[in-house]
RNA sequence: GCUCCCUUCGUCUAGCGGUCAGGACGUGGCCCUCUCAAGGCUAAAACACGAGUUCGAUUCUCGUAGGGAGCGCCA
């Protein structure tokens, strides 16, 4: 057999959003599994709306995510000439022709049709026409559909699909402004680039006859199709902006890390048994366009940041913690002038789910503490704190070693020799070292403070103690 | 309107004729505990509806209802 080539060609119209995302995760896999390639291709013939913001965005995007392709990106447009071509081709074999009629008269036929029920869709009118084209007109190319039969599309996710000839009408391949359509520049690139498994969203399930037929009539090999259910909002509607973050981009900025994204995204439509989380291997190793779902489904933002806080606890904190620096600095703080961004994760990592909130709440140990929370004040910092306080302050400064362990040790010793429980230490030492009730363990609380900047808290909490 | 697709707990899903319909997220409870978490245990929670096939349907077939996509000189 020959190898899996598979693509992922997005329009260059807007950002990468997670439903692009999926389809090129899922090729992605579908092509590394079988040591085949993976081919990016940029599908911007539409030059209104294409942007090169949007091209960068793409494929930052797609570095973001880790999924790299083998070949490309290939651009449309500078594949004119070869479409072109190929436009000709068909024309010269009596398999396309020219067709003359005005958009006014497209669009007058097309309401005629919708007002007595019917599907709007072009005559055939120039099909075989011979008579003299009328002047001022530059013609389109349309393709001769076939009149009658049956298209069967073969498809890997939603089994054979039987589309009726009739229901299709002679579709324009090349425009009066002298650019290739769609349909026909995904099939001329597809058919070119030898492309075996074509993996794209349901949303095209209705073109794939047309495709089918031009493929044919270039005498093409026709690859396999996979089309992919949809994802949905929460709310069950079209994902948008109003769901929050659509672009893979904007997960990042959440604080999300790309394994969860993936992760989170790979069982959207596919499982394997009860299992939950993938490493890309297991993925790659298990992942088959024949196994997903035929329903769309919801985005689910909870399970997403289940799975990232999953994996803020378990990857390697060293792995993280460029991603969690890039955080830090982009929240105004100098991701090298407070605690090392491992240390950071070891201590906050069970107590948020994402990067952003990670960030946010290292923050009491860069900045000066000067802001103290009421609540805690009258809580802990009384009149009873003063002895377990001076306690620690004086355990702490002995600390030669500076380590969450060190500290950890330097306490509990501390506490025992009072006859206190860790608590009645713990709960006034945090809150003269974070100004709040709630922090991570006491240990790292102080070890992230650094022992000069832990002591000098110590000393302002017993300053403000009433007497 | 026409064509095509879809339908298991709130959500993601397992199931592939006989199961107490399983797991996960989320939610409730309990345990653990220096706060908050994390972790462990536990509870509630689903086969859209109606026929048919069958000894037996969540599973197969057909309808109904509800959702979605396409019908562009957009992709």
């Amino acid at each position: 057999m020959s190898t899996v080539r598979t693509r992922f060609a997005p329009s260059p119209t807007g950002m990468l959003h997670v439903g692009g995302a999926r389809t090129a995760l899922f090729s992605y896999l579908e092509a590394r599994r079988h040591g085949g390639q993976f081919i990016l291709r940029v599908e911007d013939t539409d030059r209104e709306r294409s942007t090169d913001a949007a091209v960068q965005a793409i494929l930052d995007g797609m570095a973001w995510l880790g999924l790299e392709h083998d070949e490309g990106p290939f651009f449309q447009t500078q594949r004119f000439d070869r479409y072109r071509q190929v436009a000709h081709e068909l024309l010269a074999a009596g398999k396309a022709y020219h067709c003359w009629m005005s958009k006014d008269e497209l669009e007058a036929m097309r309401a005629d049709q919708e007002a007595r029920g019917l599907k709007p869709r072009y005559n055939g009118y120039w099909r075989d026409r011979k008579e003299t084209p009328p002047a001022g007109v530059t013609p389109v190319i349309r393709f001769k559909n076939p009149l009658h039969g049956d298209v069967v599309v073969d498809d890997r996710v939603r089994g054979r699909v039987t589309f009726d000839n009739a229901e299709l009408d002679d579709l324009i391949i090349w425009r009066s402004d002298d650019s290739p359509t769609y349909n026909f520049g995904v099939v001329v690139d597809d058919a070119d680039m030898a492309i075996t498994d074509v993996i794209r969203g349901d949303d095209h399930l209705n073109n794939t006859p047309r495709q089918m037929n031009i493929y044919a009539a270039l005498g093409k090999p026709i690859p396999r199709f996979a089309h992919l259910p949809m994802i949905l909002g929460p709310d069950g509607a079209k994902l948008s902006k109003r769901h929050g973050a659509v672009n893979v981009l904007g997960y990042r900025e959440d604080g999300f890390l790309p394994a969860a994204l993936l992760n989170y995204l790979v069982r959207l439509g596919w499982s394997h048994g009860d299992q939950e989380i993938f490493t890309m291997a297991e993925m790659i190793e298990l992942f088959s366009a024949d196994e997903v779902n035929h329903s769309a489904s919801r985005f689910d933002v909870e399970k997403l940041r289940w799975l990232n806080q999953h994996y803020l606890k378990t990857l390697e904190p060293a792995l993280i913690a460029p991603e969690l620096r890039w955080h830090l600095a982009r929240i105004g703080l100098d991701p090298h002038s407070g605690p090392a961004a491992e240390d950071l994760l070891i201590a906050l990592r069970e107590r948020v789910h994402t990067l952003a909130e990670l960030a946010e709440r290292a923050r009491v140990w860069f900045d000066p503490l000067t802001q103290y929370d009421d609540t805690a004040v009258a809580k802990h910092l009384t009149a009873a704190a003063r002895v377990p306080l001076q306690a620690a302050h004086t355990a702490l400064a002995g600390v030669s070693a500076w380590s969450a362990l060190a500290v950890h040790d330097a306490l509990n010793a501390a506490a025992q020799s009072l006859g206190l429980g860790l608590g009645k230490v713990a709960q006034p030492l945090r809150v003269a070292i974070t100004g709040t009730q709630v922090s991570p363990s006491i240990d790292h609380t102080v070890y992230l403070a650094g022992q000069r900047e832990a002591l000098k808290r110590i000393d302002a909490a017993l300053a403000k103690l009433p007497a």
